[in-house]
DNA sequence: TAGGCCATCTGGTCCT
DNA sequence: AGGACCAGATGGCCTA
Protein backbone atom coordinates (compact mmCIF):
# COMPACT_ATOMS: atom_id res chain seq x y z
CA UNK A 1 0.00 0.00 0.00
CA UNK A 2 3.17 2.20 0.80
CA UNK A 3 5.02 1.32 -1.93
CA UNK A 4 3.49 4.18 -4.64
CA UNK A 5 5.44 6.05 -7.16
CA UNK A 6 7.71 8.04 -5.88
CA UNK A 7 10.81 5.47 -5.56
CA UNK A 8 10.16 4.71 -9.52
CA UNK A 9 9.52 8.13 -11.28
CA UNK A 10 11.61 7.72 -13.97
CA UNK A 11 14.52 9.92 -13.92
CA UNK A 12 14.62 13.01 -16.22
CA UNK A 13 16.39 15.97 -17.29
CA UNK A 14 14.99 18.88 -16.13
CA UNK A 15 17.12 21.57 -17.45
CA UNK A 16 18.27 20.50 -20.14
CA UNK A 17 15.82 21.56 -22.11
CA UNK A 18 16.23 25.41 -21.18
CA UNK A 19 19.47 26.43 -21.08
CA UNK A 20 21.32 23.50 -21.71
CA UNK A 21 23.31 23.17 -18.51
CA UNK A 22 24.81 19.50 -19.01
CA UNK A 23 25.76 19.12 -15.94
CA UNK A 24 22.64 18.54 -14.04
CA UNK A 25 23.14 16.08 -12.24
CA UNK A 26 26.60 16.29 -10.45
CA UNK A 27 25.14 19.49 -8.28
CA UNK A 28 25.22 19.04 -5.24
CA UNK A 29 22.88 16.52 -3.41
CA UNK A 30 20.52 19.23 -0.80
CA UNK A 31 20.54 17.97 2.39
CA UNK A 32 19.80 14.20 2.77
CA UNK A 33 16.33 13.48 3.23
CA UNK A 34 15.53 10.52 5.73
CA UNK A 35 11.67 10.99 4.42
CA UNK A 36 10.37 8.25 1.94
CA UNK A 37 11.21 8.73 -1.16
CA UNK A 38 14.25 10.61 -0.89
CA UNK A 39 16.22 8.01 -2.41
CA UNK A 40 14.62 8.66 -5.89
CA UNK A 41 14.17 12.20 -5.34
CA UNK A 42 17.86 12.86 -4.81
CA UNK A 43 18.35 11.78 -8.30
CA UNK A 44 17.56 14.66 -10.81
CA UNK A 45 14.15 14.62 -12.12
CA UNK A 46 11.56 17.30 -13.38
CA UNK A 47 9.15 17.38 -15.78
CA UNK A 48 8.56 18.55 -19.61
CA UNK A 49 6.68 21.30 -18.90
CA UNK A 50 9.74 23.73 -19.34
CA UNK A 51 9.68 22.90 -22.95
CA UNK A 52 5.62 22.32 -23.04
CA UNK A 53 4.67 25.84 -21.46
CA UNK A 54 7.69 27.50 -22.52
CA UNK A 55 8.17 31.18 -21.48
CA UNK A 56 4.58 30.73 -19.31
CA UNK A 57 5.42 33.97 -17.34
CA UNK A 58 1.91 34.91 -16.52
CA UNK A 59 0.10 32.24 -14.91
CA UNK A 60 -1.87 34.15 -11.76
CA UNK A 61 0.26 32.06 -9.74
CA UNK A 62 1.15 32.62 -5.80
CA UNK A 63 -1.58 33.78 -3.43
CA UNK A 64 -4.58 34.95 -3.81
CA UNK A 65 -3.56 37.94 -6.10
CA UNK A 66 -5.36 38.09 -9.53
CA UNK A 67 -3.06 37.74 -11.53
CA UNK A 68 -0.34 40.47 -11.42
CA UNK A 69 0.25 39.62 -15.06
CA UNK A 70 1.73 42.62 -15.54
CA UNK A 71 4.93 41.63 -12.98
CA UNK A 72 8.17 39.57 -13.85
CA UNK A 73 10.17 37.39 -12.39
CA UNK A 74 13.15 38.09 -11.38
CA UNK A 75 16.29 37.76 -12.94
CA UNK A 76 19.42 36.72 -11.01
CA UNK A 77 21.96 36.63 -13.31
CA UNK A 78 23.56 33.38 -11.84
CA UNK A 79 25.71 30.95 -14.03
CA UNK A 80 23.30 27.45 -14.91
CA UNK A 81 25.26 25.29 -12.51
CA UNK A 82 24.52 27.67 -9.63
CA UNK A 83 20.93 27.83 -10.56
CA UNK A 84 21.22 24.09 -10.38
CA UNK A 85 22.13 24.04 -7.24
CA UNK A 86 19.34 26.61 -6.12
CA UNK A 87 16.56 24.62 -7.77
CA UNK A 88 18.03 21.64 -6.25
CA UNK A 89 17.58 23.22 -3.01
CA UNK A 90 14.42 24.83 -3.70
CA UNK A 91 12.76 21.35 -4.20
CA UNK A 92 14.38 19.74 -0.91
CA UNK A 93 12.39 22.29 0.83
CA UNK A 94 9.17 22.17 -1.05
CA UNK A 95 9.33 18.30 -0.43
CA UNK A 96 9.77 19.33 3.22
CA UNK A 97 7.17 21.35 3.33
CA UNK A 98 4.89 19.10 1.69
CA UNK A 99 6.11 16.36 3.98
CA UNK A 100 5.13 18.52 6.84
CA UNK A 101 1.77 19.08 5.00
CA UNK A 102 1.41 15.47 5.21
CA UNK A 103 2.25 14.93 8.53
CA UNK A 104 -0.52 17.18 9.75
CA UNK A 105 -2.77 15.56 7.24
CA UNK A 106 -1.66 12.22 9.40
CA UNK A 107 -2.70 13.73 12.52
CA UNK A 108 -5.47 15.09 11.43
CA UNK A 109 -6.96 11.38 10.27
CA UNK A 110 -6.06 10.62 13.58
CA UNK A 111 -7.64 12.89 15.20
CA UNK A 112 -11.16 12.08 13.48
CA UNK A 113 -13.24 9.06 14.29
CA UNK A 114 -14.54 7.54 10.83
CA UNK A 115 -15.77 4.29 10.08
CA UNK A 116 -13.37 2.15 8.38
CA UNK A 117 -9.59 1.81 10.51
CA UNK A 118 -8.20 -0.03 7.95
CA UNK A 119 -8.60 2.06 4.91
CA UNK A 120 -6.49 5.00 4.77
CA UNK A 121 -8.37 8.34 4.29
CA UNK A 122 -7.31 10.43 1.44
CA UNK A 123 -6.97 14.12 1.67
CA UNK A 124 -10.20 15.32 0.68
CA UNK A 125 -12.09 12.76 2.94
CA UNK A 126 -9.58 13.72 5.72
CA UNK A 127 -10.85 17.30 5.54
CA UNK A 128 -14.47 16.29 4.83
CA UNK A 129 -14.88 14.16 7.67
CA UNK A 130 -12.63 17.07 10.05
CA UNK A 131 -15.57 19.61 8.77
CA UNK A 132 -18.75 17.61 9.26
CA UNK A 133 -17.09 16.61 12.48
CA UNK A 134 -16.16 20.17 13.46
CA UNK A 135 -19.69 21.04 12.65
CA UNK A 136 -21.35 17.90 14.89
CA UNK A 137 -18.98 18.92 17.64
CA UNK A 138 -19.95 22.92 17.54
CA UNK A 139 -23.58 21.35 17.70
CA UNK A 140 -23.17 18.97 20.38
CA UNK A 141 -21.30 21.85 21.91
CA UNK A 142 -24.06 24.85 21.75
CA UNK A 143 -26.59 22.35 22.81
CA UNK A 144 -24.72 21.58 26.04
CA UNK A 145 -24.53 25.67 26.41
CA UNK A 146 -28.08 26.44 25.50
CA UNK A 147 -28.95 26.50 28.94
CA UNK A 148 -26.30 29.52 29.34
CA UNK A 149 -27.93 31.41 27.00
CA UNK A 150 -29.94 34.44 27.49
CA UNK A 151 -33.62 33.25 27.08
CA UNK A 152 -35.05 33.00 23.84
CA UNK A 153 -31.97 32.45 22.21
CA UNK A 154 -31.43 29.29 20.23
CA UNK A 155 -28.83 27.63 19.39
CA UNK A 156 -27.66 29.03 15.89
CA UNK A 157 -25.21 30.32 13.30
CA UNK A 158 -24.61 33.35 15.61
CA UNK A 159 -23.89 31.27 19.03
CA UNK A 160 -21.61 29.09 16.66
CA UNK A 161 -19.85 32.28 15.51
CA UNK A 162 -19.70 33.24 19.43
CA UNK A 163 -18.40 30.25 20.00
CA UNK A 164 -15.71 30.40 17.45
CA UNK A 165 -14.95 34.06 18.05
CA UNK A 166 -14.24 32.74 21.53
CA UNK A 167 -11.83 30.24 20.48
CA UNK A 168 -9.92 32.75 18.38
CA UNK A 169 -9.71 35.65 21.18
CA UNK A 170 -7.98 32.52 23.64
CA UNK A 171 -5.77 31.53 20.97
CA UNK A 172 -4.55 34.89 20.18
CA UNK A 173 -4.45 36.20 24.00
CA UNK A 174 -2.96 33.10 25.33
CA UNK A 175 -1.39 31.07 22.69
CA UNK A 176 -1.56 26.78 22.48
CA UNK A 177 -2.59 26.22 25.91
CA UNK A 178 -5.78 28.06 25.91
CA UNK A 179 -7.17 25.25 24.17
CA UNK A 180 -7.31 23.35 27.08
CA UNK A 181 -8.71 26.28 28.97
CA UNK A 182 -11.33 26.57 26.59
CA UNK A 183 -12.31 22.94 26.39
CA UNK A 184 -12.37 22.89 30.01
CA UNK A 185 -14.61 25.53 29.73
CA UNK A 186 -16.74 24.24 26.98
CA UNK A 187 -16.77 21.40 29.85
CA UNK A 188 -18.18 23.61 32.23
CA UNK A 189 -20.49 24.35 30.37
CA UNK A 190 -22.37 20.89 30.63
CA UNK A 191 -22.17 21.44 34.29
CA UNK A 192 -24.15 24.59 33.64
CA UNK A 193 -21.50 26.62 35.54
CA UNK A 194 -19.52 28.03 32.20
CA UNK A 195 -20.78 30.91 30.43
CA UNK A 196 -19.94 31.96 26.72
CA UNK A 197 -19.94 35.81 26.34
C1' DT B 1 -7.93 0.22 -18.94
C1' DA B 2 -9.73 4.43 -16.96
C1' DG B 3 -9.91 7.17 -13.16
C1' DG B 4 -8.52 8.46 -8.51
C1' DC B 5 -4.91 9.64 -5.61
C1' DC B 6 -0.47 10.89 -4.70
C1' DA B 7 4.57 12.64 -4.78
C1' DT B 8 7.45 15.47 -7.02
C1' DC B 9 9.17 19.12 -9.98
C1' DT B 10 8.72 23.68 -11.42
C1' DG B 11 8.23 28.60 -11.88
C1' DG B 12 5.58 32.65 -10.45
C1' DT B 13 4.31 35.54 -6.59
C1' DC B 14 4.41 37.03 -1.88
C1' DC B 15 6.70 37.91 2.43
C1' DT B 16 10.48 38.80 5.64
C1' DA C 1 17.90 38.10 -1.74
C1' DG C 2 16.05 34.08 -0.37
C1' DG C 3 12.51 31.27 1.63
C1' DA C 4 7.54 30.21 1.79
C1' DC C 5 3.50 29.50 -0.55
C1' DC C 6 0.88 28.16 -4.39
C1' DA C 7 -0.93 25.83 -8.41
C1' DG C 8 -0.12 23.46 -12.82
C1' DA C 9 2.03 19.53 -14.95
C1' DT C 10 3.64 14.94 -15.01
C1' DG C 11 3.96 10.21 -14.21
C1' DG C 12 3.52 6.07 -11.07
C1' DC C 13 0.62 3.02 -8.32
C1' DC C 14 -3.77 1.09 -7.15
C1' DT C 15 -8.49 -0.31 -7.64
C1' DA C 16 -12.93 -1.06 -9.83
Amino acid sequence: MKSKGKASKTSREPWADQDHEPETSEASEPGSSEQEGSESSLRIRGSWRGVLRGGDCERGGGRGGPTHGTRRRRRTHSSGKERNVRRLESNERERQRMHKLNNAFQALREAIPHVSLDKKLSKIETLTLAENYIKSLTTIILGMSSTCLPAGETPSQASAARLLHRYQQHLEEDGEESLSQFLSQIHGFSQGSGKPS
